[in-house]
Order: structure tokens, then sequence, then C-alpha cells
DNA sequence: CCGGGAGTTTACCGCACGGTAAATTTTTGT
DNA sequence: ACAAAAATTTACCGTGCGGTAAACTCCCGG
């Protein structure tokens, strides 16, 4: 139990806050989250929070941190196979999320879009996310070097490459979540190894996706 | 003079006030934009605004409408070119705005951008976005088509291209402006080049961009 | 079994919000 | 020139907001 800081419960509360928040969230959208909203998807009354954090833009910052912690965390790719499998699987964890969260990914990824997109107006947030921007877009980077290295991806530039797909992703995903483009990500997807992956691959007919 | 609604003052006034929400929204962002920060980008007084509006909500409406109908009008290529030269254009115009609003070109692109995400939560701005949407893909799309019917394209999925083209194009804008990415355009239009548009053309080298 | 601190609730506050009504100025029609 | 209509300003309102203070509850060490 012995934890660097703040005790179980404290922190238990705090993780019951932070999933109120992504309710309401989820429910109001950015521009209209009001605390009482948050009170109201918690047991507890909407001043605990006053408590755990000293306001709204620190518990908003703390959110932020706890949606990307999440998005991370959630990551897990078999780094045992070949790079285009790798790569493949990657990108569709970044479409469509891991397989064991089915229900809540849209609904988080619709949260983790509003926050992105109003972090344009807080430096702080912004900085976050460009770090966490730098780890998603170079995990895919490091793949499409690797299939380089090896031999079965063309020397193309991977830093230029990986941005690309990175970008095609978070559009399709924005896609599908403002204007309700369901089958955006599917249709990324599609793009994405016919104009892209399989002109990347040396040898292969790219003959999966016809 | 003779209009099919509103006096010459009226629309005058009403251009005033969507100037003035969109410098409003530059500073503030959407989640914080209160009517007397409009009010104060105006000469007029703030409660002008509800003699040619309904509220809020109906103002927002109107100047989505607007902000779309700016974005829409400013497009502008020659369209007698070879299609790859003209779509080179409107990827160009998509990325860095019509040259003669160098200026405030950015200013309006984070506005657009937020409001885009914001329609998530708003029904009617959600249509509004998806019929813009569909007509900035469709002319993307279109010039797609028509390279491939004059046989300087590959027999590609005109649909898919252009959707990731656009794709493209948006995310890295988004990026420009969320994360602060200067280059982020310049370094889109690249890789769009390189390993979509090089690609998509039969014949050429594509050697422009080694 | 009780003292004390951590955590939570109850009650409340000041204020900024969007909006309205009436007074006032400006424009228009004749 | 002047009355009516249109447009704008002034003054104000009720509400909902984020936040605070004090009371209360629960739990644990002694």
């Amino acid at each position: 139990m012995s934890e660097s800081d703040g005790s179980a419960s404290e922190r238990d509360t705090e993780a019951v806050i932070m999933e109120a928040t992504f309710r309401a969230l989820r429910e109001h959208g950015y521009a209209d989250l009001r605390m009482r909203h948050i009170g109201e998807e918690m047991e507890l009354t909407r001043q605990v929070i006053h408590y755990h954090f000293e306001g709204k833009y620190d518990l908003l910052s703390s959110f932020l941190e706890y949606v990307i912690d999440q998005y991370e965390g959630s990551v897990d790719v078999d780094r045992d196979t070949d790079p285009r499998t790798e790569l493949e699987a990657r990108i569709d964890q970044c479409l469509f999320g891991p397989e064991f969260e089915e229900f809540t990914h849209w609904d988080r990824m619709k949260v983790y879009h509003e926050l992105y997109t109003y972090a344009q107006n807080d430096e702080q947030h912004r900085e976050i996310f460009n770090e966490h921007y730098e780890r998603i877009r170079g995990s895919i980077v490091e793949v499409v070097e690797d299939g380089i290295k090896q031999g079965v991806f063309r020397d193309v530039d991977a830093e230029r490459m990986g941005q690309l797909v990175t970008d095609a992703i978070h559009a399709a995903r924005g896609r599908r979540i403002s204007l309700g483009h369901d089958d955006a990500p599917e249709e990324a997807r599609r793009a994405i190894h016919e104009f892209i992956l399989d002109p990347l691959c040396i040898d292969a007919e790219g003959d999966r996706y016809s």
C-alpha cells in the first residue's frame, strides 16, 4: 500500500472523478462542460472535486493526462512479427482501438479529439499533446525504419511516411466523430493499405485488399 | 438595392457582427466565447446582436455558414490545366489558403477547425459541415477522375484516393493549429506528392521532389 | 471509548452570464 | 420638414456558474 503520494481512498476518489469527468464530457461536450455535470455523474457531490483538485482548470489538466495515459496504455501490439504485419496492427489499433475496449473506444476518442482541438488555446495542454503525439507518430515511424533496414520496405523517408499515415488515421477518426462517417476508419484503412502500404513493400503484390 | 431580404445597413451590421465574432473566437476560443467578447470587438454594443440574431446559438449557426461560405468562396484554381497541376493547385489552396488572404488564413482555419470539432455535439452544425466537406472532397475526387479518364493517372479508386488526400490535408492543418507544427502543411505537401501523387501518375518520374 | 485528522456534505456566496424592455438616435418615405 | 419605422443604446434582470466555509461522518491509533 505504501504509495509515493496519496492514500488508496484518495486515488480511488480521484479515479471516480476522472471517470465522471469522462462521462460528463461525452454527454455535454467540452464547451458546455460544467462542474455540476461532473457531480451528476458521481455518487459523491460535486464539491469533493475541490478537495482533490485546485479548480476546474487543474481538474481538466489532470483529466487530459488521464486520457492520454489510457490511450497509450491501451496500445499493445505483437512486436515479434514482420514489419508490415506490425505496422498494420498499429494502424488498426489507432483506427479501431484495442479489442477489449470496443464499447467505450469511440466515446473516449470523441473526448480525446475535443481536448486535442481545444489544446490550441492552452499552451500547457498543447505541450502535453505534443509529447503524446510524438510517441504515437514515433512508434509508427520506428516500424517503417525497421522495415527499411530489413529490406522489406522501399527506402523512403520514414519520418515523412509515418507522419502521413498518422495524419490519415487522425483525420479519419475525426471525420467519424465530427461528421458521423461511421465507415471512415475502415475506408482509411483500405486507402492506407492500397496507396501507401502496398507500394511501400518491395516484392508483395498487395493483393490482400483488391 | 432591391435585395430579397434585408436592407443594406442590416447586412452591413451583420457583417460587422460576423467579423467581430471571428475575432472573438480567434482570441478566446469556442469554449470561452462570450457574447460580451463579441461586443468588445465591435464599435457597436453587444446588445445589437440580439436585434439581428435570435440568440447565441442562432448567431453561431449563422457564423458557421459565414465561415464556410468564405472558405468555399476563396477557392479559385485554374481549371484549364492538366489534372496533375490542377490537383496540386487544389491541394496547395487547402493547405496554404488563397494568396490574397495570407495573413488571416490560419486564424480563420483555427476558428474553422474549432467549429468542426464542436459540430459533433450539434446535429445541425454537423450537417452543414457534412455538405461542405462533401464539396471539398468532391472537387478533389473530380480531378482524380478526370486524370484517370484522360489517361494520365492510373486507374485507382478515385473516391478512396480523394478521401485520403483530403484527410491528409485536414490532419496537417489541424496539427499546425492544435500542436503548433508550423511546417506541417509543407511536410504534408511533400508527403502527398511523394507517396500519393507521384505513384498516381503513369509516366512521370516524379523527380520534382526528390 | 475517545481525540483527531482525512474525507465528504450542506449551505451559501459573489459574480458573470445571456437576454429583455424601454428610451434614444438614425434613417426612410413622402 | 416631419412622422413613422428601423436601428442602436442604456439600464436592468434572473439564472447558473465556480468556488468557499463550516458542519458533519467515518476511521484509526492509543
